[in-house]
DNA sequence: CGTTGCATTGAGGCAGTTCAATGGGTGTGG
DNA sequence: CCACACCCATTGAACTGCCTCAATGCAACG
């Protein structure tokens, strides 16, 4: 019945109560499909809601009178999306599906329901969107110091380890749905260079890049090529587990926030 | 009495009670100074301390095994350092002082005990998580995207929204503390380069940028140079205030999260 | 079987780098 | 008060990684 990628990521990080994956699967009620390559959200539009991503890749971009565009994120199964909009009026930043996708949106307020009443739920939450911003960060490392080979091998490993921890794969193969034109787009390249560095890892024996898949040949190479010091993905839930008291209440899995109950349990 | 900045930008965000802003003025218990170029604290090390900046400027750099140095973060007065690193055993950056600043580190479980019994405190907090997401976002367009000479205008003009938000500053002088080198490092070029664009912008007559202070000599051609559409600063807080219920516990106030109380008011 | 979207390849150009030398301000010790 | 050292900024010359422009290949699809 659990087969939703968001519950199971959450699972996995705090084991959860039974209220509390009713509630987070509470969230996924409104599957909605799109089909590869539509606008989910579009930039500068009002955001009031969020989404959790059932199935499927999504991206995040930002385009420039220009014409330029620049993927500042991509959205696998189990994600949940939107938590920058938030504090936000309009959107920043223009959500797209990359693959044929199965999202499901969610009220802003049942955030806020979770952050009064599910602190553990919360802390979670928070955790993760550290870890956001902790590939944010290295991206940025990306982009302002490393050439194009690092930054190809180095988005490879990130989506390897994001991959194995929402959802299954193999230990060669990555999934890669995107097109040259999208990896130009999320590392600060145009597609040209990356066709050019696609062949080069090919002839190289390191990883052969094709659309849809990519063959990890060479791991150990790989790694030395992307120049990944830290694993930051290894998250420290400790000061999660000490936040005790959690109480989901029958209002807050039909989004009600306002008749949520104030009462907390008793015990420590 | 209160010239806490820290206090100050949360009670912009949302008009604090008095137990609130006593929550966060003992966030500043213990300040510490560093000088000018000091590491507050090492990549890699462990990390069971968060730190508010009470004065001065700090930055968050990463350093690669090449020597290759970028910036992810530069923080300002008032700001809450070591979000990102919460989530992890240990830090993915190190800490620097820029200028002389006073620091006061505080202990991971105070966040936690504002998040169990401070919903308006989380809210706010979460809330500037993701503005601060919302600028790693831009800064990643930044790097991507806009060459040099818009690079230095647009990260000008977001510290001078950034200052403007957290302390006091003027219309046409910006603080500007960082070197060349620093500037460089921010903005993923190279120091010789940044010279080369501040004079350009010099002789444009369209700031003056020199170390300490950059006076901005024609507002509106910066604007246009920094391609800057969005105004991401701007926050929705209407989520916050709906989030009633808050209890500040004296034993929040020093420190022990165990102790907390678990009772709340019972007004809606 | 043409169309459409993506990938590949080549040739030339440029923004930004690297290397290296010079200048200028500031603090320190004689 | 000078001399020296140090750090930072400036400037020049040569180089290069990546871009731009443009043509071609290639597979899927109606």
């Amino acid at each position: 019945m659990t087969d939703s990628c968001l519950v199971q990521s959450y699972d996995r990080i705090v084991g959860l109560s039974q209220a509390e994956s009713s509630f987070l699967r509470s969230l996924e009620e409104h599957p909605t499909d799109f089909a590869a390559g539509e606008v989910i959200a579009a930039q500068a539009s009002h955001c009031d809601q969020l989404f959790v991503v059932s199935s499927g890749w999504c991206i995040s971009e930002i385009a420039a009178d220009t014409g330029q565009c620049q993927i500042i994120d991509v959205h696998l199964p189990g994600d949940i999306i939107g938590t920058r909009e938030v504090a936000f009026a309009r959107r920043l930043s223009t959500l797209r599906a990359v693959t044929s996708v199965t999202v499901c949106p969610f009220p802003r307020r049942r955030l806020n329901a979770m952050f009064r009443d599910a602190p553990r739920l919360s802390g979670v939450f928070v955790l993760i969107a550290m870890r956001r911003e902790a590939i944010l960060s290295e991206r940025i490392f990306d982009l302002g110091r490393r050439d194009a080979l690092a930054r190809v091998c180095h988005f490879l490993l990130e989506i390897q380890d994001r991959l194995k921890d929402s959802c299954s794969m193999g230990e060669r193969d990555i999934q890669m749905p995107l097109t040259q034109q999208q990896l130009a787009d999320a590392l600060g390249l145009t597609s040209v260079h990356i066709s050019r560095v696609i062949r080069r890892l090919r002839e190289m024996s390191v990883v052969d890049i094709r659309r849809g898949n990519a063959r990890i040949l060479d791991p150990t190479r790989l790694r030395t090529l992307a120049r990944k010091n830290e694993e930051y993905l290894e998250l420290d839930t400790s000061w999660i587990e000490s936040t005790s008291g959690l109480s989901v209440t029958p209002s807050m899995l039909d989004g009600n926030p306002d008749a949520a109950s104030m009462e907390r349990p008793s015990g420590g």
